[in-house]
DNA sequence: TTGTTTGTATTACAATTAATATAACAAAAG
DNA sequence: CTTTTGTTATATTAATTGTAATACAAACAA
């Protein structure tokens, strides 16, 4: 999976690596028990520094959304167990998007439109 | 109108703020015309620098929401000029908030049924 | 064994950002 | 003139981000 940061986002490089790979799951372009990059040749295949790229994988890691192993690397976790809940944080992102989207005269039925490639 | 900040929250203060306002005037609680309270006032309410609310409120007028007058305050913007199409950033948000739904099994009716409160 | 590759940990550094503190300025109203 | 408003400017502190340079332990291969 091609993983493509945007240098100029406000969003923090270690940050864009994760959220790419939480997107591959959640569409099917990584599939469970699939190997990663090392981080190291992430980091270098991105022009970036190794450690960016281990922050990334800790984080993925800590969310339970990847295993990984001294000599194996990393692996996207076979199980992925969540409560089919959404954290609280990413509730009030949803909100928040909601709000610009209403702000802007998008109606309800207009926002699902929006809403429908993402599920593909 | 209150405005609630969580200090614990990762999102800056003054961003907090804005996201407040914006989500004020979706919904209703901030009619067109009315007045915001002063950045000395705000500041003091809230315990914080009158400089993180001016921070807000200078986002807030670049992005077309409110307008200022050096003797009257704040107001909300009586006609919000906004094309009916969402920032791109906001609709990566939301791409990132549907990720993160569907790795957690969340089906799009589940969703839309996550989205309702919100439209009100 | 020896060498290599893996994730990991540590430390240091530069740059940026967030928030505060303080002060001053300009405009409008009383 | 005084007060209140937004605004501008400068400085400081603290935290975050990304880099850099090592070093370590584990696992595998030769």
């Amino acid at each position: 999976m091609i993983i493509a940061i945007n240098e100029y986002s406000d969003v923090p490089i270690y940050l864009q690596i994760r959220n790419q790979i939480v997107l591959g799951i959640s569409d099917g372009r990584l599939v469970p028990g699939e190997q990663l990059p090392t981080v190291r040749g992430l980091a270098e295949e991105m022009g970036i520094n190794s450690m960016t790229v281990n922050k990334a994988y800790q984080m993925l890691k800590q969310e339970g959304y990847i295993y990984t192993d001294r000599r194996n690397g990393a692996k996207v976790r076979e199980r992925l167990e969540f409560s089919n809940e959404l954290p609280a944080d990413t509730k009030e992102m949803l909100q928040r998007v909601i709000s610009e989207a209403k702000v802007r005269g998008i109606t309800k039925e207009d926002f699902y439109k929006l809403c429908e490639p993402f599920f593909g």
